[in-house]
DNA sequence: ACAGGCATGTAAATAGTTACATGATTCG
DNA sequence: CGAATCATGTAACTATTTACATGCCTGT
């Protein structure tokens, strides 16, 4: 048996605390994790077959009046699994951000437009801040203390960023006005 | 014509600072942008080839002895596209970090396992940290002041989050200790 | 009636990694 | 000589997104 991917153990690990269908895991997903791991429904109801097929859940008929609906449980072996994941240590830090890269390159542009990449940037973290504080009384409210720590990093995380992305511009700025126009070099 | 992917623009970046073949691409990558846009052989060659397709980029014969060797080059139009993309408001904003997927999960665990994911988490962002701490010179030394600003960005976020580590951590500790045995709940 | 949300699923495309094959050169 | 590094490239695989198809239910 191959190893799962994480996708599967955020499936697992959503299940454990309830019941859930493929839609409603896709729903928790981009309220809770997505920002720090997404999924989308072409992984989630695949890998919900794969893993019924290999009994680390067990999906139920719960129709909703006419409407057809599975809802899957956890198993022993299922909870063992998670477990056993939750015990190695992480291996996947990754970062995709274009932001960074654009500024990585904004000596082929002048200084005042390397201000609206940093611009764009902080209105972004500043963006999903803002999502962040709109989620945290729901995860308050569940009492779901490992959630909210993450969450509050996350909100720290927005904040930190944004910040960073103006004390950067400050520097731009200053260094273009403040010695006679000198602009930052390649 | 079908638009860009992100690490065409990579390519396409570098290049522009100075000539640069397949295999030196790659190494440039793994030695700066890697940390927040990562690349491939896989993409870098024939990334290579369809941009000088398109005309954004030319190669040229540059062997090393009777080593073969290519060495690209920008092309104007290719600086154009670039510049047109730097002016674009950046899209791609990704994370995935399995550690705060375990840690989300962590009420599976008994709290003194929650704070193992924590010290992996921790270890793993000191290590970038000096990682970056040593790429420093280099960086300095090639008067890169935008790169800079990026590594120096780098520094600062690992650190925070390093440090963010030690603070979970530590209130996982104290809420277990401190008011009997209580652990987090899920 | 119709819009929007609930619900399941898949096909196709895109992105990206890994592993391998090949071969030259340099350094100890 | 052998190992490491320079150098190019591809095949296979894995991951993931996007867009679509289908159809029921609820509220206005």
């Amino acid at each position: 048996m191959e190893s799962l991917s994480s996708t599967a153990y955020v499936i697992l690990g959503l299940v454990r605390e309830q019941p859930r269908s493929g839609y409603e895991i896709k729903a928790t997903v981009d309220g809770t994790t997505r920002f720090f791991w997404a999924a989308s429904y072409g992984q989630i109801y695949p890998e919900l077959k794969r893993l019924a097929e290999q009994g680390l859940v067990v999906g139920s008929d719960a129709p909703t009046g006419g409407r057809r609906r599975t809802v899957y449980e956890i198993t022993a072996d299922g909870e063992e699994e998670l477990k056993a994941w939750l015990r190695r240590p992480p291996e996947t830090y990754e970062m995709r951000e274009e932001g960074l890269l654009k500024l990585f390159f904004a000596a082929a542009l002048e200084p005042g437009e390397a201000v609206e990449i940093l611009r764009a940037m902080r209105a972004h973290r500043l963006a999903t801040n803002a999502q962040l504080r709109a989620m945290k009384p729901i995860a308050e409210e569940k009492d779901a203390s490992y959630p909210l720590l993450v969450l509050e990093g996350g909100l720290e995380f927005t904040e930190w960023f944004a910040d960073w992305c103006e004390r950067v511009e400050q520097r731009i700025l200053a260094a273009r006005g403040g010695s006679g126009g000198r602009g930052a070099k390649a």
